[in-house]
This record gives C-alpha cells, sequence and structure tokens, in this order.
DNA sequence: TTGAAAAACAGACAAATGTCTGTTACCGTC
DNA sequence: GACGGTAACAGACATTTGTCTGTTTTTCAA
C-alpha cells in the first residue's frame, strides 16, 4: 500500500472510528486494517495511538475494543480540521487516573419514556417504561437523574410545545421562575411555565384558552424542568 | 452464590446489558460476571445465549463483546414484562444469514448538523458539519440520508418550530403536499409547509406575519422532508 | 421420593484482539 | 547525499474474551 500524505490516512482512519463509536459499535484493529486495506494491524495501531495522542480519542487499556469518543470536543468539527502539525507533539502527562478518563468520554445514555404528561398514576409508570431515548447528558450529572414524557393537550402551544410531543425531563424538586416545569398537581403531572410571585406558585400555561392554575403548595409538586422537547412527524 | 428463582437473575442481566449496550458500552462475559459476583464466567453465557434464544438478544458469532439490541421491541417494556415461561422454548431456526442477523440491530446513527436554515451556502456546509445528533433511524433506509439543521427565523412558529430549533431532514427531491419540508429557494435553505396546487408549487410559512412563497420550479429544489424537531431549553 | 430442569460453579481451551520489536520505503530538509 | 520523521509492513507474542465439557445444587412437580 502506498504510502499517503502525513495525517491523510490518520484523518480519514479517525472520521471512520468516530462514525462506528457513535453508532455504539466499536470497532477491532482489524476490522479497520481490513476497511482501509491495510496489511498490517500495526499500522492501525499507530494511527490509533497518535489519535490518543492529539486527544481526538480516548482508549480504555488493557481492554478488546477500547476506543471511546472525547467529550470536550465536536467530533466532526475535529474531523473536519486541516491535519494537525506534528511539530507540537506534547507529551501525555502519564494522565489522569484511567477511570477518570473513562468519564470524559462523550457520553449517550438511554432515559426512560414513562408515559404521558396528566395521565394519572405518575408513580407506577415508574416501574413501566414505555421505552427509551437516547440522549446526551452533562458529565455533571447522572443519568438516572432525567425521565422523558409524551405531552397530552393544547397548553404550551404558545411555547412550541404541542399535542404528542416527547419532552426530556431533569428531575428537581424546586425550580426557577421562567422555567418550563413538569409538576404534579392532584396526582395530575402537567407541563407548564413555571413563575413565583410573592411567594405564591403559579403555572401558566402558553395558551390564551387555558386557565392559569394556582395550586395550594401541599397539592402541587415539582417533578423536575424541561430540558428538551422532541417530535417526530408522520 | 445461592440459587435464585428461574428467570429472575436472568432478567437482571438483561437490563444490565441492556442498558450498557444502549450507552454505546457491550459488556464481556467478564464484566457482567464481576457486577453480579458470580464466581463462573459460564453462569453468564448460558443466561445470555437463553436470551439470544428469547430474541431478547442478538449476538454476532465469533466476536468480543458482539451482544446487540433487537430493533423490533421496545427493550424496556421487555426488561418489565413478568418472566418468560420456560415451557415454550422454540428451538432457533438455524436463523437467517449472520449479517441479516446484525441488520435487524436497534440502531442509532448520528446525523449530521450542516448549519442554519436560510444561511447562504448550502453545499459547503455538507463538508463541514457542525458536529452531529443521534437517531434512531428506521431499518429501511440509509444513515447517510438523514441530516440536521439549525432553524432561523419566526416563520413555522404555528407549527411548533421556533427559532433556534433542530430539524432533522430526510433527503428527497420529491415530496407530498401537506408536508413540512426543506428547500433550496435561489440558493437560501428554508423550512416551509408544500402545496401543491395545479402543479404550482408553493411554500408556506405557518405564521401569518410572513408571505407564500411561490418560486419558479427551476429555481426551487426539495431538499428532504422534516421528519424530526428538537429544542434543547437552557 | 425421585427425576427433570434450571442455576451456578470449575477449569481447560480456543479464538479474537491488542502489543511489541524490527524492517522497508518515501518525503522532506540541511 | 545523509539525516530525521512518518507511513506502512511483517510476524511473533501476550492478554482479553468467548466456548466447551462436566459437575454440584436447588427447585418444582409427578
Amino acid at each position: 500500500m502506498p504510502k499517503t500524505p502525513p495525517g491523510q490516512t490518520r484523518g480519514r482512519i479517525f472520521r471512520f472510528v468516530e462514525k462506528r463509536l457513535l453508532r455504539g459499535d466499536s470497532p477491532s484493529l482489524r476490522e479497520i486494517r481490513d476497511h482501509f486495506g491495510f496489511r498490517a494491524v500495526e499500522t492501525v495501531r499507530s494511527h490509533l495511538a497518535a489519535l490518543v495522542d492529539e486527544g481526538r480519542l480516548l482508549k480504555k487499556p488493557g481492554r478488546a475494543r477500547g476506543y471511546l469518543l472525547p467529550a470536550d470536543r465536536t467530533p466532526s468539527r475535529a474531523a473536519a480540521a486541516p491535519p494537525i502539525s506534528f511539530d507540537d507533539h506534547r507529551f501525555t502527562p502519564s494522565g489522569p487516573e484511567e477511570e477518570e478518563l473513562f468519564e470524559r468520554r462523550r457520553g449517550f445514555s438511554p432515559v426512560p419514556l414513562l408515559g404521558e404528561v396528566a395521565a394519572g398514576g405518575f408513580e407506577e409508570a415508574v416501574e413501566n417504561p414505555d421505552g427509551d431515548l437516547l440522549m446526551e447528558i452533562p458529565h455533571s450529572r447522572d443519568p438516572s437523574d432525567y425521565f422523558a414524557l409524551r405531552v397530552r393537550g393544547e397548553s404550551m402551544t404558545g411555547a412550541g410545545i404541542l399535542e404528542g410531543d416527547l419532552v426530556i425531563v431533569e428531575r428537581r424538586t424546586e425550580a426557577v421562575s421562567g422555567q418550563i416545569v413538569v409538576a404534579l398537581v392532584e396526582d395530575e403531572a402537567t407541563v407548564k411555565r413555571l413563575h413565583l410571585d410573592r411567594n405564591r406558585l403559579e403555572l401558566r400555561p402558553e395558551n390564551p384558552a387555558f386557565e392559569v392554575l394556582r395550586p395550594p403548595p401541599d397539592r402541587c409538586r415539582i417533578l423536575g424542568k424541561v430540558v428538551e422537547v422532541r417530535r417526530r412527524l408522520p
């Protein structure tokens, strides 16, 4: 196999590995070798080692198919960037602990879909989810801090939340005025915009056809704040 | 380790593996063994083999960390289902081809974010994406059939598509009347609802403050139809 | 009680996968 | 033209990982 200009093959290998990793299908060295038509595994290994040095990949040592994407860069941007100069090689500072490295990976986590907003018996749903979504989660948070609900009703159309939309919720017992939250009122979950005035709690719909809710504090519990809205079109 | 009731440990193993696979982090038999405190790898292996028999998992033979989630069931539902009776054991029909099995896995694919709708120079963006989203893709379609754009402007607020939202687009050169599409008009990409009347093409905004577009056919190209809308809230 | 079926164990084994050491070829620069 | 550095190759090797075969224990039902 002819030699290619410096960095060119490396970039192609990175994009290939990146794509496979995002699909959740970590390639082995020999799979990469075959895909590019190399004859030696070592060719792949040295390229991957260089990518780890450059910080474009992470590696769990002593583990089959152990390469990971780092969280702190946009992989595709990095892929499109011009080849990196090899003059500015930095020594890997022997690195933080192996486990810490692993935590710095780009991570997607499943988020359970717990049912419908405004459907009674919310707590039961926790034990019997309707499936799950995949979501990129901030590293400071635990995956179990999130859940998803399907929206029923038109009360938030003004905020671009329609009937049937999925909302992803970050569990919180308290929230800031102005945020869109999921609240449990009289055993019914509902999505509204929270307003706190003079210690009074208001749940405001974003649709003039609906009434503002002013539940007594002992009948209302904040489940969390909405962090993402998703809608699939037929 | 004491013996547990039939099916109980199996369910726990399934949920553990399911979670790891959804995170894109396929566990080895020994990792599972250690997590549950078993002393023999074979204990895990036989449980996984049974899960494959039951159709709850797929397996790529002869491959390290080669278990997959099947596409045609909702994993978490399956996890919550009561233990399966072992009377209705079915013989695996020696299975279709290995590669076909692999294709039946539950698959998430990265979708490139190509920039902003209505930002000029759309074609360039293809080569230089701004990142990627993860999306569950129908098995009949190729992952490269999809891309994402960030919405600029308020012209579709009536359809719940706000400024800054991400739309995921399925590439199509033609579309059906009534669908929300991305069209290239005079070298500008725009999101609108498509209407075809008497062979005339109309791009209708969903906001009374905006005008209906009636571009001449030679100045307008359908890029695809919007299949999903996503919005992250601060 | 006895037997079938599943759970769990044990340890040797085989296959997949990553690692190492050394070599050759190419492209630039001095 | 020699030197340095990268790309690519070659093949032996070590580790991880999955597989097999056989055994023990427990549960449930006839």
